[in-house]
DNA sequence: TATGGACCCTGTAGCAACTACAGGGTCAAG
DNA sequence: CTTGACCCTGTAGTTGCTACAGGGTCCATA
Protein backbone atom coordinates (compact mmCIF):
# COMPACT_ATOMS: atom_id res chain seq x y z
CA UNK A 1 0.00 0.00 0.00
CA UNK A 2 1.99 2.92 -1.12
CA UNK A 3 -0.04 5.84 -0.28
CA UNK A 4 -2.13 5.77 -3.60
CA UNK A 5 -5.98 5.54 -3.41
CA UNK A 6 -8.39 5.60 -6.49
CA UNK A 7 -11.63 7.71 -6.36
CA UNK A 8 -13.13 5.51 -4.83
CA UNK A 9 -11.13 4.62 -2.02
CA UNK A 10 -10.26 8.60 -1.29
CA UNK A 11 -14.41 8.42 -1.30
CA UNK A 12 -15.09 5.97 1.09
CA UNK A 13 -12.02 7.34 3.32
CA UNK A 14 -13.69 11.00 3.30
CA UNK A 15 -17.35 9.72 2.89
CA UNK A 16 -17.52 11.28 -0.47
CA UNK A 17 -19.41 10.21 -2.98
CA UNK A 18 -17.26 9.98 -6.13
CA UNK A 19 -19.00 12.70 -8.43
CA UNK A 20 -18.46 14.65 -5.73
CA UNK A 21 -14.98 14.50 -5.65
CA UNK A 22 -14.71 14.54 -9.49
CA UNK A 23 -16.96 17.91 -9.58
CA UNK A 24 -14.54 19.47 -6.95
CA UNK A 25 -11.54 18.82 -9.14
CA UNK A 26 -13.68 20.50 -12.42
CA UNK A 27 -14.61 23.70 -10.10
CA UNK A 28 -10.83 23.53 -9.43
CA UNK A 29 -11.49 22.86 -4.88
CA UNK A 30 -8.99 20.05 -5.61
CA UNK A 31 -6.12 19.41 -7.43
CA UNK A 32 -6.44 16.98 -10.16
CA UNK A 33 -3.92 14.19 -9.30
CA UNK A 34 -1.98 12.37 -11.50
CA UNK A 35 -3.28 9.60 -13.69
CA UNK A 36 -2.72 5.78 -13.50
CA UNK A 37 -1.55 4.27 -16.96
CA UNK A 38 -5.19 3.23 -17.70
CA UNK A 39 -5.99 6.59 -17.22
CA UNK A 40 -7.33 6.06 -13.27
CA UNK A 41 -7.04 9.07 -10.83
CA UNK A 42 -4.01 8.51 -8.31
CA UNK A 43 -4.70 9.98 -5.32
CA UNK A 44 -1.83 10.94 -2.38
CA UNK A 45 -1.79 11.83 1.13
CA UNK A 46 -2.07 15.22 0.56
CA UNK A 47 -5.18 14.87 -1.55
CA UNK A 48 -6.83 12.74 1.34
CA UNK A 49 -5.76 15.80 3.95
CA UNK A 50 -7.18 18.53 1.45
CA UNK A 51 -10.76 16.56 1.07
CA UNK A 52 -11.06 15.67 4.82
CA UNK A 53 -10.50 19.85 5.24
CA UNK A 54 -12.95 20.61 2.34
CA UNK A 55 -15.58 17.84 4.00
CA UNK A 56 -15.18 19.12 7.29
CA UNK A 57 -15.69 22.46 6.34
CA UNK A 58 -18.72 21.63 4.19
CA UNK A 59 -20.22 20.25 7.24
CA UNK A 60 -19.49 23.01 9.23
CA UNK A 61 -21.70 24.69 6.91
CA UNK A 62 -19.04 26.95 5.16
CA UNK A 63 -19.76 27.30 1.55
CA UNK A 64 -17.88 26.29 -1.23
CA UNK A 65 -16.59 29.93 -1.85
CA UNK A 66 -15.63 30.17 2.18
CA UNK A 67 -13.63 26.96 1.67
CA UNK A 68 -11.77 27.90 -1.03
CA UNK A 69 -10.81 30.56 0.66
CA UNK A 70 -9.94 29.06 3.94
CA UNK A 71 -7.86 26.29 1.81
CA UNK A 72 -5.77 29.64 0.43
CA UNK A 73 -5.04 30.91 3.88
CA UNK A 74 -3.96 27.84 5.21
CA UNK A 75 -1.77 27.20 2.87
CA UNK A 76 -0.13 31.06 4.04
CA UNK A 77 1.43 29.62 7.35
CA UNK A 78 2.93 32.54 8.35
CA UNK A 79 0.58 35.31 7.79
CA UNK A 80 -2.07 36.42 10.74
CA UNK A 81 -5.03 34.35 10.79
CA UNK A 82 -7.48 37.34 11.11
CA UNK A 83 -8.83 36.45 7.56
CA UNK A 84 -9.74 32.86 8.72
CA UNK A 85 -11.37 34.02 12.12
CA UNK A 86 -13.39 36.85 9.85
CA UNK A 87 -14.58 33.79 7.61
CA UNK A 88 -15.46 31.85 10.87
CA UNK A 89 -17.40 34.52 12.25
CA UNK A 90 -19.40 36.17 9.45
CA UNK A 91 -20.28 32.37 8.83
CA UNK A 92 -21.00 32.28 12.60
CA UNK A 93 -23.41 35.50 12.03
CA UNK A 94 -24.98 34.15 9.35
CA UNK A 95 -26.04 30.77 11.26
CA UNK A 96 -27.19 32.79 13.98
CA UNK A 97 -29.46 34.71 11.59
CA UNK A 98 -31.04 31.81 9.97
CA UNK A 99 -31.63 29.98 13.67
CA UNK A 100 -33.24 33.65 14.68
CA UNK A 101 -35.28 33.45 11.39
CA UNK A 102 -36.75 29.92 11.63
CA UNK A 103 -37.01 29.95 15.29
CA UNK A 104 -39.58 33.39 13.98
CA UNK A 105 -40.91 31.09 11.49
CA UNK A 106 -41.42 28.14 13.88
CA UNK A 107 -43.62 30.85 16.31
CA UNK A 108 -45.99 31.46 13.22
CA UNK A 109 -45.84 27.92 12.07
CA UNK A 110 -47.13 27.16 15.53
CA UNK A 111 -49.60 29.87 15.99
CA UNK A 112 -51.23 28.76 12.51
CA UNK A 113 -51.80 24.88 13.22
CA UNK A 114 -52.65 25.48 17.18
CA UNK A 115 -55.85 27.40 15.82
CA UNK A 116 -56.61 24.32 13.64
CA UNK A 117 -60.16 23.18 14.63
CA UNK A 118 -59.90 20.34 12.06
CA UNK A 119 -63.34 20.59 10.71
CA UNK A 120 -63.43 21.39 6.76
CA UNK A 121 -60.98 23.53 4.39
CA UNK A 122 -63.63 26.05 4.69
CA UNK A 123 -63.16 26.93 8.54
CA UNK A 124 -59.40 25.76 8.23
CA UNK A 125 -57.35 28.58 9.92
CA UNK A 126 -54.55 27.51 8.44
CA UNK A 127 -55.42 28.39 5.17
CA UNK A 128 -57.56 31.77 5.86
CA UNK A 129 -54.10 32.41 7.51
CA UNK A 130 -52.28 32.14 4.41
CA UNK A 131 -55.12 33.74 2.24
CA UNK A 132 -54.73 37.68 1.76
CA UNK A 133 -56.79 39.46 3.46
CA UNK A 134 -59.71 39.35 1.36
CA UNK A 135 -60.60 36.10 2.59
CA UNK A 136 -61.54 37.85 6.19
CA UNK A 137 -63.78 40.31 3.57
CA UNK A 138 -66.09 37.28 3.73
CA UNK A 139 -67.67 39.76 6.12
CA UNK A 140 -67.42 42.75 4.22
CA UNK A 141 -64.22 45.40 3.09
CA UNK A 142 -63.39 48.50 1.89
CA UNK A 143 -60.45 47.93 -0.02
CA UNK A 144 -59.78 47.20 -4.00
CA UNK A 145 -62.94 47.29 -5.39
CA UNK A 146 -64.25 50.62 -6.46
CA UNK B 1 -59.25 50.87 -12.76
CA UNK B 2 -61.63 48.28 -13.08
CA UNK B 3 -59.28 45.55 -11.55
CA UNK B 4 -56.59 44.50 -14.29
CA UNK B 5 -53.03 44.78 -13.54
CA UNK B 6 -49.97 44.47 -15.50
CA UNK B 7 -47.47 42.13 -14.62
CA UNK B 8 -45.08 44.88 -13.05
CA UNK B 9 -48.34 46.20 -11.10
CA UNK B 10 -49.01 42.40 -9.45
CA UNK B 11 -45.18 42.21 -8.92
CA UNK B 12 -45.32 45.27 -7.01
CA UNK B 13 -48.56 44.77 -5.42
CA UNK B 14 -47.20 40.83 -4.21
CA UNK B 15 -43.53 41.60 -3.62
CA UNK B 16 -42.86 39.68 -6.19
CA UNK B 17 -40.48 39.98 -9.16
CA UNK B 18 -41.67 39.83 -12.64
CA UNK B 19 -39.27 37.20 -13.69
CA UNK B 20 -40.80 34.90 -10.59
CA UNK B 21 -44.27 35.04 -11.91
CA UNK B 22 -43.57 34.20 -15.07
CA UNK B 23 -41.66 31.70 -13.65
CA UNK B 24 -44.93 30.26 -11.57
CA UNK B 25 -46.67 30.75 -14.92
CA UNK B 26 -44.44 28.40 -16.36
CA UNK B 27 -44.55 25.55 -13.94
CA UNK B 28 -48.27 25.45 -13.98
CA UNK B 29 -48.32 27.28 -9.86
CA UNK B 30 -49.92 30.65 -11.37
CA UNK B 31 -52.70 30.39 -14.12
CA UNK B 32 -51.83 32.34 -17.25
CA UNK B 33 -53.88 35.37 -17.43
CA UNK B 34 -55.78 36.30 -20.46
CA UNK B 35 -53.86 38.87 -22.46
CA UNK B 36 -54.10 42.35 -23.72
CA UNK B 37 -54.48 42.94 -27.59
CA UNK B 38 -50.42 43.88 -27.02
CA UNK B 39 -49.96 40.37 -25.80
CA UNK B 40 -49.41 41.96 -22.17
CA UNK B 41 -50.54 39.40 -19.58
CA UNK B 42 -54.01 40.96 -18.21
CA UNK B 43 -54.41 39.93 -14.01
CA UNK B 44 -57.38 40.58 -12.18
CA UNK B 45 -58.22 39.51 -8.38
CA UNK B 46 -58.43 35.63 -8.50
CA UNK B 47 -54.24 36.08 -9.64
CA UNK B 48 -53.99 38.79 -7.20
CA UNK B 49 -55.10 36.30 -4.20
CA UNK B 50 -53.38 33.35 -5.88
CA UNK B 51 -50.09 34.65 -5.85
CA UNK B 52 -50.57 36.75 -2.29
CA UNK B 53 -50.88 32.38 -0.90
CA UNK B 54 -48.42 31.54 -2.79
CA UNK B 55 -45.75 34.25 -1.14
CA UNK B 56 -47.38 33.93 2.29
CA UNK B 57 -46.80 30.04 2.15
CA UNK B 58 -43.07 31.17 0.46
CA UNK B 59 -43.05 33.41 3.51
CA UNK B 60 -43.20 30.72 6.10
CA UNK B 61 -40.96 28.29 4.23
CA UNK B 62 -43.18 25.87 2.33
CA UNK B 63 -41.48 24.58 -0.67
CA UNK B 64 -43.25 25.23 -3.98
CA UNK B 65 -44.22 21.30 -4.03
CA UNK B 66 -45.75 21.70 -0.31
CA UNK B 67 -47.63 24.75 -1.57
CA UNK B 68 -48.96 23.72 -4.45
CA UNK B 69 -50.92 20.78 -2.54
CA UNK B 70 -51.88 23.91 -0.06
CA UNK B 71 -53.32 25.68 -3.58
CA UNK B 72 -55.55 22.35 -4.18
CA UNK B 73 -56.56 21.94 -1.02
CA UNK B 74 -57.55 25.28 -0.20
CA UNK B 75 -59.96 24.84 -3.67
CA UNK B 76 -61.55 21.83 -1.85
CA UNK B 77 -63.72 23.77 0.89
CA UNK B 78 -66.37 20.99 2.24
CA UNK B 79 -63.12 18.47 1.89
CA UNK B 80 -61.84 17.76 5.76
CA UNK B 81 -58.63 20.01 6.52
CA UNK B 82 -56.82 17.13 8.02
CA UNK B 83 -54.35 17.25 4.81
CA UNK B 84 -53.77 20.79 5.15
CA UNK B 85 -52.55 20.55 9.06
CA UNK B 86 -50.45 17.60 7.80
CA UNK B 87 -48.52 19.62 5.77
CA UNK B 88 -48.00 22.31 8.29
CA UNK B 89 -46.75 19.85 10.96
CA UNK B 90 -44.22 18.14 8.30
CA UNK B 91 -42.84 21.44 7.65
CA UNK B 92 -43.11 22.32 11.39
CA UNK B 93 -40.89 19.56 12.06
CA UNK B 94 -38.58 19.92 9.10
CA UNK B 95 -37.83 23.57 10.91
CA UNK B 96 -37.40 22.33 14.16
CA UNK B 97 -34.79 20.17 12.38
CA UNK B 98 -33.07 22.47 10.92
CA UNK B 99 -33.29 24.78 14.18
CA UNK B 100 -31.28 22.06 16.02
CA UNK B 101 -29.02 21.72 13.07
CA UNK B 102 -27.98 24.95 13.27
CA UNK B 103 -27.86 25.33 16.43
CA UNK B 104 -25.32 22.65 17.01
CA UNK B 105 -23.54 23.94 14.37
CA UNK B 106 -23.48 27.12 15.88
CA UNK B 107 -22.14 25.82 19.08
CA UNK B 108 -19.11 23.68 16.95
CA UNK B 109 -18.71 26.90 15.22
CA UNK B 110 -18.30 29.08 18.84
CA UNK B 111 -15.73 26.59 20.28
CA UNK B 112 -13.52 26.64 17.20
CA UNK B 113 -13.93 30.75 17.25
CA UNK B 114 -13.45 31.05 20.61
CA UNK B 115 -9.79 28.77 20.61
CA UNK B 116 -8.31 31.12 18.04
CA UNK B 117 -5.67 33.17 19.31
CA UNK B 118 -5.05 35.00 16.43
CA UNK B 119 -1.65 34.41 15.73
CA UNK B 120 -0.26 33.08 12.76
CA UNK B 121 -2.30 30.45 10.21
CA UNK B 122 0.48 28.06 11.28
CA UNK B 123 -0.93 28.11 14.91
CA UNK B 124 -4.45 28.88 14.14
CA UNK B 125 -7.03 26.68 16.03
CA UNK B 126 -9.29 27.11 13.34
CA UNK B 127 -7.38 25.70 10.55
CA UNK B 128 -6.46 22.85 12.77
CA UNK B 129 -9.86 21.82 13.74
CA UNK B 130 -10.50 21.93 10.09
CA UNK B 131 -7.58 19.90 9.40
CA UNK B 132 -7.81 16.29 9.36
CA UNK B 133 -5.87 14.39 12.02
CA UNK B 134 -2.81 14.33 10.43
CA UNK B 135 -2.86 18.00 11.57
CA UNK B 136 -2.29 17.07 15.25
CA UNK B 137 0.37 14.50 14.04
CA UNK B 138 2.72 18.21 14.82
CA UNK B 139 3.87 16.34 17.40
CA UNK B 140 5.25 13.25 16.30
CA UNK B 141 2.90 10.75 14.45
CA UNK B 142 2.29 6.84 13.25
CA UNK B 143 0.26 7.70 9.48
CA UNK B 144 0.53 8.87 6.15
CA UNK B 145 4.51 9.38 5.91
CA UNK B 146 6.31 5.86 5.45
C1' DT C 1 -8.07 -17.62 -22.32
C1' DA C 2 -12.42 -15.90 -21.81
C1' DT C 3 -15.70 -13.68 -19.05
C1' DG C 4 -17.94 -11.47 -15.42
C1' DG C 5 -18.33 -7.84 -12.36
C1' DA C 6 -16.45 -4.07 -9.91
C1' DC C 7 -14.44 -0.28 -10.75
C1' DC C 8 -13.02 3.79 -13.59
C1' DC C 9 -13.48 7.47 -17.54
C1' DT C 10 -15.91 11.73 -19.98
C1' DG C 11 -19.71 14.46 -20.81
C1' DT C 12 -24.18 16.02 -20.17
C1' DA C 13 -28.52 16.87 -17.89
C1' DG C 14 -31.20 17.23 -13.79
C1' DC C 15 -32.75 19.05 -8.85
C1' DA C 16 -34.83 23.76 -6.14
C1' DA C 17 -36.33 28.16 -6.82
C1' DC C 18 -35.39 31.43 -8.81
C1' DT C 19 -32.49 35.38 -11.35
C1' DA C 20 -30.46 37.58 -15.24
C1' DC C 21 -29.76 38.46 -19.46
C1' DA C 22 -30.38 39.10 -24.90
C1' DG C 23 -32.97 40.69 -28.35
C1' DG C 24 -36.90 42.14 -29.43
C1' DG C 25 -42.22 44.49 -29.20
C1' DT C 26 -45.83 48.03 -27.06
C1' DC C 27 -47.42 52.16 -25.33
C1' DA C 28 -48.05 56.76 -23.35
C1' DA C 29 -45.94 61.28 -22.67
C1' DG C 30 -43.56 65.16 -24.40
C1' DC D 1 -41.69 61.01 -33.58
C1' DT D 2 -38.71 59.85 -30.32
C1' DT D 3 -37.70 58.55 -25.68
C1' DG D 4 -38.11 55.61 -21.95
C1' DA D 5 -40.68 52.56 -19.18
C1' DC D 6 -42.69 48.70 -19.52
C1' DC D 7 -43.75 44.10 -21.65
C1' DC D 8 -42.65 39.64 -24.48
C1' DT D 9 -40.00 34.91 -25.34
C1' DG D 10 -36.30 32.03 -24.66
C1' DT D 11 -32.19 30.63 -22.70
C1' DA D 12 -28.48 30.33 -19.46
C1' DG D 13 -26.72 31.13 -14.93
C1' DT D 14 -26.74 30.39 -9.68
C1' DT D 15 -25.27 26.50 -5.51
C1' DG D 16 -23.70 22.05 -4.58
C1' DC D 17 -24.07 18.45 -5.94
C1' DT D 18 -26.37 13.86 -8.16
C1' DA D 19 -27.51 10.75 -11.87
C1' DC D 20 -27.22 8.92 -15.88
C1' DA D 21 -25.35 7.21 -20.75
C1' DG D 22 -22.03 5.05 -23.09
C1' DG D 23 -18.01 3.60 -22.88
C1' DG D 24 -12.86 1.66 -20.97
C1' DT D 25 -9.85 -1.00 -17.34
C1' DC D 26 -8.59 -4.43 -14.25
C1' DC D 27 -8.44 -8.62 -11.84
C1' DA D 28 -10.06 -13.00 -10.23
C1' DT D 29 -12.06 -17.07 -11.39
C1' DA D 30 -13.83 -21.02 -14.58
Amino acid sequence: MPDILAIGELGRATDTKVETIRYYERIGLLAAPRRTSGNYRAYDGSHLNRLSFIRRSRDLGFSLDQVRALLGLADQKDRPCEAVDEIAKTHLAEVERKIADLTALKGELENMIHQCGCGTVRDCRIIETLSPEAASAKGGNADARH
